[in-house]
DNA sequence: TCCTCATATTGAAGTTTGTCGATACGTAGT
DNA sequence: ACTACGTATCGACAAACTTCAATATGAGGA
């Protein structure tokens, strides 16, 4: 009997190094606030976003919502770039990927 | 100028309640142990697995396991069947997708 | 230089999490 | 009924996490 599963299975193996990235990565979008800000900066229609902008959706603090940025940042999750006083947060390619 | 993010970012919204569903599974994938888990589940030649086989892989006690074992299921990652003593745990279809 | 504004960092309080040992539960065999 | 075995649950403790207020940093304008 054929089972799709084990096909899968194989394709599922991974190096040590990259299962700690990994678990690192679904930890920083394991929490909702952080999803949120992930999901905010993904649909901000010129696909970045400053804090400032970020802030008052969540109804955190403006020092929290910097913490989260630098988790999922740190994650390689999202980039940071500043522009004058601004900071603007990017989704990566694995930020992306692990969204959809 | 077409920008290809903006095109994604509008398939990326969701509802509250999947949002928080869906964080809760990231949560789940979070930790180091439990991702091992579910590779060790999915790399298991019939696709299943019980806590007498995943236990030695982790180094960490049988009630810890089960108890990790435990969030996988109510975070819908994995399912559990009884065979007789052996409790068997196999992916979900939501577990599958969000490791590959 | 001085001030303002946006953001980052620090320190502290309360909560959650991961782990273990001990124990309870449930199944199968004698 | 009793025992053995696999698994789940409970209680406790340390470590990590989330949040905030306060403060520091750093850039731009007067």
């Amino acid at each position: 009997m054929y089972d799709h599963r084990m096909v899968t299975a194989i394709s599922l193996t991974k190096s040590p190094q990259t299962l700690e990235k990994l678990a690192i990565q679904f930890k920083a979008l394991g929490d909702p606030t952080r999803l949120a800000l992930m999901m905010a900066v993904a649909q901000s229609s010129t696909a970045e976003a400053c804090v400032c902008d970020l802030t008052p959706d969540t109804g955190l603090k403006q020092s929290t919502v910097s913490h989260h940025l630098k988790i999922l940042v740190d994650a390689e999750l999202l980039t940071r770039t500043q522009r004058g006083k601004w900071a603007y947060y990017q989704l990566t390619d694995a930020g992306l990927n692990l969204l959809k």
